[in-house]
DNA sequence: AAATTATATGCAACTCAGTTGCATATAATT
DNA sequence: AATTATATGCAACTGAGTTGCATATAATTT
């Protein structure tokens, strides 16, 4: 269970407000330790209305708090942020693992990403990784 | 311009009928040389209704022709298959470059994805590497 | 502590990407 | 030429995501 305080501060660091609803996901992103979606918040969140989710998902990215994740599905997933990351400069060189067994996306954060050759006159701004397997639990 | 003949191996080839739409969207994308959405072919494509543009990407997607490409967009990419690929198994361990000025994707095919490091117990399927910068045309 | 301000929330409605159903057209096979 | 399988167009639908508005509420100011 994570310390309410530790999780205000996030927010107050982030010129968010702080109010229940984000608190709550704040706390779901923490102790789920994966990637989620808008769905996953509803589901385990059904006191917030779907439009609410919505919008606080969009206020954490907006304000630097989460990140997207690059997927094929049709449906946004988003990973937790660093501290180092701001509203204008993410930094998220990590490698995202989707499990086609359970289904689950996970930042492997503590793999980095391995340098990556462009062609000539490309210039690179951020590497996003997406490993495509089966995670250690479905394995 | 593409011969029509070798458009007509490669749905042949695929096992999927000739006909003039499909012929069409092979051309653009062998032309255009990017990743393209169902929204860019029927700009370019006027003459054909959007669910048959539809159909005909997902037909694509099924046989191994065109390959999805992850993103964050909310809009489905694709980019052309190499002919190893097949409806079951696709090798699609290459970069894609996404270039934050002109908004393009593009399959960097002659540049290899690097080894990439996993923790213990996973294991990889494929990796698919999202490079966010400036192209050279427009650096 | 009360008043004010700024913004988060709920509800209804909307947009748009993608899909389905059905009838007809058409490519391929017999 | 006839038959079969499937591609296409049209209308309608689904669902992910967004917008507008009124109200609630967190934060700031008085």
């Amino acid at each position: 269970m994570e310390n309410v305080d530790s999780l205000k501060k996030i927010l107050g660091s982030h010129k968010l407000r702080i109010t229940d609803c984000r608190l709550h996901v704040i706390q779901l992103f923490l102790t789920e330790r994966k990637a989620l979606s808008q769905g996953d918040l509803e589901n385990q969140l059904n006191q917030y209305d779907r439009v609410t989710l919505y919008r606080t998902l969009n206020s954490f990215l907006d304000s630097g708090i989460i990140h997207k994740i690059p997927n094929s599905e049709g449906v946004a997933t988003y990973g937790l942020c660093h501290e180092t990351c701001s509203p204008n400069q993410h930094d998220h060189n990590h490698i995202h693992f989707k499990c086609n067994s359970c289904g689950q996306i996970q930042c492997l954060d503590d793999k980095s990403v391995p340098n990556v050759m462009v062609p000539e006159g490309y210039h690179i701004e951020a590497v996003n990784m997406i490993v495509d397997g089966v995670c250690a639990k479905c394995a």
